[in-house]
Parts: structure tokens; C-alpha cells; sequence
RNA sequence: GGGCCCGUGGCCUAGUAUGGAUAGGGCGGCGGCCUGCGGAGCCGCAAGUCGAGGGUUCAAAUCCCUCCGGGCCCGCCA
């Protein structure tokens, strides 16, 4: 049976690398890129090779390549020795052939691996649900659902998974003042609209409470602070009243009647912790119709969760219990009254873990709160549960968090794995850093963010103008549908561009420049391939085409680059690094561009050139349609 | 006090895992290219002490140490 191709460069590199074992040489063959295209399509660096035999580098390239130029390797036209190197030409006629037959025989799916049969569980965004998913939250859905795609590209079986956040208690001051309003429907966006409920509540109650506080407070230090507290609050208020005032007026008099708001908050939390019928009622409802909000924008930006994992169903099915249970009889708690305190720097040290989890043996990790005084679960003990649950679930689990968590993150695997879960090492924490804005951090309980939807919004109304003046007869429908998905591109190549341990300054221009963004660019370069292959009346996929007539630099460049997503799909998932995919892309296109700009395609001098130079446009093509459906871009057919 | 991350031309960024061949791109600037498959394009030019200093090495943007600048974390909050 004929084992199927995945990947050309693969194939291409094990049948050289055959070749070069044969000479008897013993080498490794770990093969790199050359710094630049004119050294060579590959390189094979012998430095070591030559250090561990004895031996001068330069005689031992020379050996490699006057060996691989008498037993020729069909996918090697030229192997040239330098300095320790051997650097490969690759054939172009021939790798053109195997990326060709790879691409026509996966199609869409080309740059995809075998299967694996390894489940994974990616968790991603899991904002809470009292406001819109602001731009930080962005970033986390486009980089854990670009994740996603990758790991499914790279065979694995693969959920999103969104952790709802629903018993905390900045939830239960938005569901609060949702009972209060009478448990309406919203009146716009639901996550917009729970987003100033939130933001009215949190301000009035912070209000409310400061005021009840300053009664007791003698004048000094701490009065002048809860004074300055009210003001700044007070002024959150006037702004909410401003921008809504029936809301905030709504809101404001439906709370004059309640004299300690902050414990009828502490109750609804208790009660929904019960799972009382009222409580559960107003706070799931709140709730589902914030995350309907949220669904509506991810979905407009290319994203899809499986699954919504309700932290209050951790508590009702006794999940957290289970795990207190077990915790209470671990050697590493100590207990103070009901409170449970766990050893986290105890317990890596006597599984060895701060060796396994890459800690200094000499830093010195914090100790865990686990319960409260009075025994109630705090946030890390229900997310100790839900990793449980995830683990249960999948072979290996990724959590898409931000980098502040990590500390929690390294701790939560301590404590499973001194319960006995050594499967936790299969839980890997994915942390991305924060985007600023230039005015200074957000607030979702200020109510100052700027929301995913005003990104795309705004987006589409950069790209509206650009695709009228582009297309004028063009209609209305159309060219909004183009523009939705050119910001759509915009957006998530400026968030995933980027790696993920640098932080991303949010700048409207930074963002939606289409002169500078990738996004619309690669877009571009695709609907010209898309365009001279329509252009063309030919099915691309029969033509039989002879490579050998394809001499120009820029076509071996091009074959050569599409043979190499695979590759780079593999190390962008296996590394978790989604911008090497996207620098991967403007590589294709720079060259695509740069080539049908000086090669006529359908006006090519002969017609077995004209075929060729059509396929190859159609492995362009298919390629980066491949790559960008790996990053949740879509595509149009023009622009 | 302890720990983690970032620091590459005016601005943004790749390269750091596995040290190696002239540090790649983009924006902005300057100068060219619409009789050719659509100019969101192409071609060219100027611009760099890879934060600083030491060390290891035949070889350091990359590894080690110290320091500087920026950020984050070390809650009976989430």
C-alpha cells in the first residue's frame, strides 16, 4: 500500500539524507536553511560532525558533497561545500512534481499531518461574562483558536473549550443589579449591555459601601481615602449617566432601597453556590445571555468553542468537593480553622518537580490558600477541579492564559500532581502578554475597554471605502461581505503576528492600517493568484504540466516555499507560535508578488511553460489558502 | 526581598529552542515603474554600538554573569 505524503519537504530531506548514508560517512543529517536563497535551498552544517570525528569541517563537506555529486539524488541538482557546510540546490523540476502531486492529492488540506489519534483540549478567552470581550480578550480568542487549528492541522483530535466564570463575585454584582432592573431582556447587544449594568452596580455599590464605611471611619487617613474612593466611583457613575442614563437612573433607584448591598451580593453568591432556584435563575440568565453576545463575536471573527464549562457545575455536580476531600488528607495541608493551606514549595521538592517544571531548586513558591477561614472555595480550588475534569477528557490539555497567571498556573500543577494526577505535566499553561492601550490599562469595572466588536467594526469601516473604490460596480452586499472579511484578516493578523510574550500596544492605526497590516496584503496576493487562474479557463488540477520548463529563479523559489507548510505548520504547532505561520505567508507572497510581476502567466512564450507557470500559480493558490484557513483567515476570490 | 517576561535602524517586528556563513521583513523617508494576468502591487536608495559591560568559544543577537530601562507576579480577590 502507498503510504501517503503529508510532507514533501520531509520526504524530500529522508530520501538525501538515504543518500548521503550510504557513503558510509556516519553523519547526522539534521538539515537548516541557508541564510540566503543564492547559498542553496538547504544546508547541512558538519561543524560538530567534524569536531567529534577529528576531523577538518571543510574536508568533511567536501567529502558530502563530491560523494552526493557521484550518486546523484533525483531531488538535488547542485551540492556546493563551504566552511563546514554543504549547501543544496534542490531540483526544481523535481520538488516542484512532489509538492505538486502532495497538494493535488490533499487539497484543501494540504499542510495538514497524519492523524494522531491524540486528543486535546484547548481552553481559551473565558472572559467573564459581565461585559463585552474587550481587545486583552481578543488576543486570547485569536491566538487559542489559531492554536486550535493548528493542533487539528497537526492530526490531533481537537475541542475548544470556553471555563465560564460564573460564581465569582464581580458576576454576581452584574446579575444583582440584573434582578433589581426585573430580569428584562437587553435592549441592544446582550455582553454590551450587561457591560453597563456591571459597570452602574459595581459603581454604586463601591459608592454605596464607602459612604456606609465613612460613618465609622474617624477623620485622617483612611476617611480621606474612602473619600477619594467615592469621588472617583461617583464620577464612573456620571459618565455611565451620561452615556445611558435610563439605565444608570433605572439602576441608581432601584439601589436606594437596599442598605447593604454588598451582603445581599455575598447572599445571591451563597445562593447560587447552592444552587437555589432564584439565584440560579437570575444569574444564568444574566449570564447565557452574556455569552450569546460573545458567541456573536467570535463567531463573526472566524471562531468556534465547543464547549462552555460553567464553574457553577463544578460545585453542584460535587466535583470541588471530591477534590476537597482528597486534599484534606494530603500531607502538604495545614489548616487554619476551616481554612486549608497547602505546601506548594514542599511538595516540588519532594516530587522533584521545580527540576521537571524548570524552577530554580532554590526559588522558594508560595504557599496555596485553598478555603477560606470558614471553609468556602476560592477560585483556584474550583479551577483545581476544572483541570481535572479537563485532563479527564483529553491527552493533553492547553490553557491560552495570560502571563500574570503563570505563578497560579505553576502552583495548580504542583498541588494535582502531590494528589497523584501526574497526568497534569500533560496540562501545559500557553501564557500570551497583555495588550495596553495608549490612555493607561483597561477597566471592565470603570466600563473603559475597547470591545472586539468596535475593533471589527471599526475595521470594516476602514475597509468599506477602500473596497468601493476598488471595485465601483461592485454591489453594496458584496463589497460589505469583502470588507467583513478583509477586517476580519486585518484584525487577527495584527494579534497573531506577533509572539506572544510581547506586549501589543493597541493603537487604531497600528491595527487597521491596511498599508502596514499583512492582513489585507495577503489577502491581496491571493486574489491575484485566484484571479489569473479564472482568468486562465483551465482546471489546474488536469493539467499535467512539465516543470522542467520552469528556469526562473523566482519559480524554484516558489516551489520550493510551497513544499515547506507542512514544515512550518509542524513547528508552529508542536512550539505553539502561530506568527511562524504568518511569517511564512508574507514570505509566499513577497515572492509571489515579486514574480507575476515580470512572468506572464497566461501570455507565456510556449504552452508547456504556460501550464507550468499555471500550476504553480494554482500550489501558490492552494497553499496560502491552506495557511489561512490554519489562521482563521478567510478568503475572498477578489478584492 | 524573591521570581518571570521584554529591550534588534525614527517606529513595529523575525532570527535566541539546537552558537556558525553578509542580522531578514514591514511602516515612515527618498527615487523610479500603469501599451502586459487588477498599483491593497513591483524595483531601487538611505538608515543598525542586536540595552550596557564582562565571560565561555575557532565562532555570540543567540550560552553564562553583572548592571541599566520597561512590564508582570508573589491575596483566606478573580
Amino acid at each position: 500500500m502507498q503510504v501517503r505524503t503529508y510532507d514533501p519537504m520531509q520526504k524530500l530531506k529522508s530520501s538525501i539524507a538515504e543518500t548521503i548514508d550510504k557513503s558510509g560517512l556516519a553523519i547526522r543529517t539534521q538539515f537548516e536553511i541557508p541564510p540566503s536563497v543564492e547559498l542553496g535551498d538547504l544546508a547541512l552544517p558538519l561543524q560538530q560532525d567534524a569536531k567529534l570525528k577529528g576531523v577538518n569541517p571543510s574536508e568533511l563537506s567536501r567529502s558530502v558533497s563530491e560523494w552526493i555529486e557521484s550518486h546523484p539524488n533525483p531531488f538535488v541538482s547542485e551540492s556546493v561545500s563551504v566552511g563546514g557546510y554543504v549547501n543544496f540546490r534542490l531540483d526544481t523540476k523535481n520538488v516542484a512534481a512532489l509538492a505538486w502531486s502532495t497538494i493535488r492529492s490533499l487539497g484543501e488540506s494540504y499542510g495538514c499531518h497524519a492523524p494522531t489519534g491524540k486528543s486535546v483540549i484547548v481552553e481559551h478567552t473565558s472572559a467573564n461574562p459581565i461585559h463585552p470581550l474587550h481587545i486583552g480578550a481578543a488576543r486570547n480568542s485569536v491566538f487559542g483558536d489559531t492554536l486550535v487549528r493548528l493542533q487539528r492541522a497537526r492530526g490531533h483530535a481537537v475541542r475548544a473549550h470556553f471555563y465560564v466564570d460564573d460564581t465569582g463575585r464581580q458576576t454576581a454584582i452584574a446579575a444583582f443589579g440584573y434582578q433589581l432592573l426585573g430580569e428584562p431582556v437587553p435592549s441592544e447587544k446582550p455582553d454590551h449591555w450587561i457591560g453597563k449594568v456591571y459597570t452602574v452596580s459595581s459603581a454604586i455599590v463601591e459608592v454605596l459601601s464607602a459612604k456606609e464605611k465613612l460613618h465609622s471611619t474617624p477623620e485622617g487617613e483612611d476617611a480621606a481615602k474612602l473619600r477619594s474612593n467615592i469621588d472617583e466611583w461617583m464620577s464612573v457613575l456620571s459618565e455611565q449617566a451620561r452615556l445611558s442614563p435610563d439605565l444608570t437612573d433605572g439602576l441608581s433607584k432601584a439601589m436606594a432601597g437596599i442598605e447593604t448591598p454588598q451582603e445581599s451580593i455575598s447572599r445571591l453568591i451563597s445562593e447560587y453556590e447552592e444552587g437555589r432556584p432564584l439565584a440560579k435563575r437570575a444569574i444564568r440568565k444574566m449570564v447565557d445571555y452574556c455569552l450569546s453576545g460573545f458567541k456573536e463575536t467570535l463567531v463573526r471573527a472566524g471562531i468556534h468553542i465547543d464547549s462552555f464549562d460553567y464553574e457553577s457545575d463544578l460545585l453542584w455536580d460535587d466535583s470541588v468537593g471530591a477534590l476537597l476531600d482528597s486534599l484534606e488528607v494530603s500531607k502538604y495541608v495545614a489548616h487554619d480553622g476551616r481554612a486549608m493551606i497547602f505546601d506548594v514549595d514542599a511538595a516540588a521538592n519532594d516530587f522533584g518537580l521545580k527540576e521537571i517544571l524548570g524552577v530554580q531548586k532554590s526559588h522558594v513558591l508560595p504557599r496555596l490558600v485553598l478555603t477560606r477561614r470558614d471553609g468556602t472555595t476560592l477560585y483556584v480550588t474550583r479551577d483545581l477541579a476544572y483541570s481535572l475534569k479537563k485532563l479527564d477528557r483529553a491527552d493533553r490539555v492547553l490553557n491560552v492564559i495570560g502571563t500574570p497567571q503563570t505563578l497560579a498556573q505553576l502552583q495548580l500543577k504542583v498541588v494535582l500532581y502531590a494528589l497523584g494526577y501526574k497526568k497534569v505535566l500533560e496540562q501545559i499553561h500557553v501564557p500570551y502578554e497583555q495588550v495596553e492601550l495608549p490612555t493607561g490599562s483597561m477597566s471592565g469595572r470603570r466600563g473603559h475597554y475597547v470591545a472586539f466588536d468596535s475593533i471589527l467594526d471599526e475595521a470594516k469601516s476602514r475597509a468599506k471605502p477602500e473596497v468601493a473604490k476598488r471595485n465601483p460596480e461592485m454591489s453594496a452586499e458584496v463589497a460589505s461581505e469583502l470588507a467583513e472579511k478583509i477586517s476580519v484578516a486585518a484584525v487577527r493578523f495584527a494579534l497573531v503576528g506577533v509572539g506572544a510574550s510581547k506586549k501589543i500596544l493597541f493603537t487604531w492605526d497600528r491595527v487597521l492600517d491596511f498599508e502596514a497590516n499583512s492582513g489585507p496584503y495577503a489577502l491581496y496576493t491571493f486574489s491575484r493568484a485566484n484571479s489569473i487562474l479564472q482568468k486562465s479557463g483551465k482546471v489546474a488540477d488536469s493539467v499535467e504540466p512539465d516543470f522542467g520548463s520552469l528556469k526562473l529563479p523566482d519559480e524554484h523559489r516558489l516551489a520550493v516555499l510551497c513544499a515547506r507548510l507542512p514544515e512550518n505548520v509542524a513547528f508552529a504547532a508542536d512550539t505553539f507560535r502561530p506568527e511562524v505561520l504568518s511569517e511564512y505567508i508574507m514570505r509566499l507572497c513577497d515572492v509571489f508578488n515579486s514574480y507575476y510581476g515580470k512572468a506572464p502567466v497566461l501570455g507565456a512564450p510556449t504552452a508547456e511553460l504556460k501550464d507550468a507557470r499555471l500550476v504553480l500559480v494554482r500550489m501558490v493558490h492552494v497553499t496560502l489558502r491552506s495557511a489561512f484557513n490554519m489562521l482563521g483567515v478567510p478568503v475572498p476570490q477578489r478584492m
